[in-house]
DNA sequence: CTGAAAATCACCATTCCTAGTGATTTTCAG
DNA sequence: CTGAAAATCACTAGGAATGGTGATTTTCAG
């Protein structure tokens, strides 16, 4: 008889939870052995059981995903991990790509994706969904550095334009992030730039699309 | 023989889709009649099946969970609605309340209380989870409930707003349109009022979040 | 250490947005 | 027909955004 693959579903969000065991209760080699609402009752059901994968959600309360991740990976260097997300965002991407997490999965993915992520990260590669790749091919999977497909925001832009897509004011942001408004001008001028859009509505537009918002 | 609840499933990420199918589909009284990636297509299955219940998720891109739902009930008022979130936001459930929905329930739910909440609902009865009521009455007491509904933008409003998130600026609205300025100036002042945001960013937001743009 | 990128600050001019008030005309359903 | 909502226009004033130019300091990888 072929071995399944032992599995942990965590999400806080029960409901999730819950469907995921009943979306994969029904496939032959994969045995969910234990579900878990935060990072905290994945460890200690590590201490229990003998686990293959890790399919974890990125935002938990307590641990999130990325701790997580690290976690395991530090305790159970054998344990493989799929990390699944609302969106893709790449600091966590790569974040997560640093702490040796084996797949990034949107949840917005279908079921035989999913199962195709889960197979292949158990015979021992890794996988990123095809979002996510196009997206930040740039900043990860290839060492290059090409400027023409996404633009490269800094940190410190990426900060204010998360406050201009809260609708905050020049000042107001100068004011949360002490430092001149002069400042926050040139970096929202240097953010119309980059972004190539017209003024802050194409901003807020550009964040939204961008899981920035 | 009983006769099954035919229900509509509806929420933009497939996983959590295919998931709470999985999970109800074993229930002998419920039978899951489509599945829907957004409003749309929630309202085409309308078209075609005799539909009891909806579930559906309060955040989809394009018609989202409160639009969706007041627009079913204008259409087809016998249909019950049972709307899911993540979080409890009084505000939504309010306007929720507004356009008759018949249930509000967190994603953190158990099974056992959405079979509940799906069973109270085709009884005739409304359900909102213990969470949610409670904040929902706090909400009621602290006296924002009177002049908040359903923010009802007129058409020339939303016409407006997908200028202004399409970035064109007021005297360009104007001439695009063939009207004053100030016209446009004073459709935008009551976009902002109506819906209770600070700027064009929260225009912009709001635009995004609703499928206008 | 060193150079490049990032982050910071400064000034000016123009345009646009925001806020308040008040008003007339048009549209549309009851 | 008629009243209410929608759409239109007008004026003022202050604050914010946009665009351009120039510069210094900090950070960080090679």
């Amino acid at each position: 008889m072929k071995k399944r693959i032992r599995i942990i579903l965590a999400d806080d969000h029960r409901m999730f939870l819950e469907g995921l065991h009943a979306l994969l209760a029904s496939t032959e080699d994969i045995k969910i052995v234990g579900l878990a609402l935060n990072g905290m009752e994945v460890m200690n059901l590590l201490k229990k059981e003998e686990i293959d994968l890790v399919v974890t959600d990125i935002n938990m309360p307590g641990m999130d995903g990325i701790t997580l991740n690290s976690t395991i990976k530090k305790q159970y260097p054998h344990i493989k991990t799929l990390v699944l997300s609302t969106y893709s965002d790449p600091d966590k991407i790569i974040k997560l790509t640093n702490n040796k997490a084996n797949g990034y999965l949107l949840k917005n993915a279908e079921k035989d994706e999913l199962l195709k992520a889960i197979h292949t990260i158990y015979a021992g590669n890794n996988y990123f969904s095809r979002e996510v790749q196009e997206k930040y091919t740039n900043s990860i999977f290839s060492g290059t550095t090409e400027t023409e497909g996404a633009p490269v925001l800094s940190k410190r832009e990426k900060e204010i334009l998360k406050y201009i897509a809260a609708e905050y004011t020049t000042p107001e942001i100068a004011e949360k992030l002490f430092i001149s408004q002069y400042t926050v001008n040139t970096h929202r001028k240097n953010l119309i730039a980059k972004l190539g859009v017209k003024n802050v509505a194409g901003l807020v537009k550009y964040a939204f699309q961008n899981g920035m918002a």
